[in-house]
DNA sequence: ATCATGACTCCGA
DNA sequence: ATCGGAGCCATGA
């Protein structure tokens, strides 16, 4: 609450916009929303999110193609991979899913606008 | 107002 | 494939 409603708005717009039995990743999320590869406001948007949300978050996961959630431990992790294999996702023993299968609008690489430093 | 953490991602070693 | 470090913004104390 209290947060940058514009923020929230875009990226559960996009998130929306997602297909049934589709996945797509957090920075595909905020890349499309126009965030420009800032994931974890995607990720803490979706936190945000209360129960009876019409936001299909189930459909967001980590660019690594598994459940964050699931991997946090959380019991809502056990919901979203019902919920994707009730849509026709399958997901592996290890909470990942084909991205190139099941992949929604992913981006194949990175496409830095602009360099971004990086330790060592 | 500041500090620390987080449903993330990328690159180098 | 695995580990670690740096960057972004929002939330909570």
């Amino acid at each position: 609450m209290t947060a940058a409603k514009t923020t929230h708005e875009r990226i559960y717009a996009m998130v929306r916009k997602i297909p049934r039995g589709r996945v797509t990743t957090y920075g595909t999320i905020a890349r499309l929303a126009g965030f420009g590869g800032q994931a974890r406001l995607v990720g803490y948007a979706l936190s945000a999110l209360r129960d009876g949300t019409t936001v299909p978050w189930h459909r967001v996961i980590n660019a690594q193609g598994r459940l964050s959630l699931e991997l946090a431990a959380s019991s809502s992790g056990t919901t979203q991979r019902l919920r994707l294999e009730a849509e026709g996702v399958k997901v592996d023993a290890g909470s990942r899913v084909s991205l190139t299968r099941f992949g929604w609008r992913i981006a194949e690489k990175t496409k830095p606008k602009t360099k971004r430093s990086r330790a060592s």
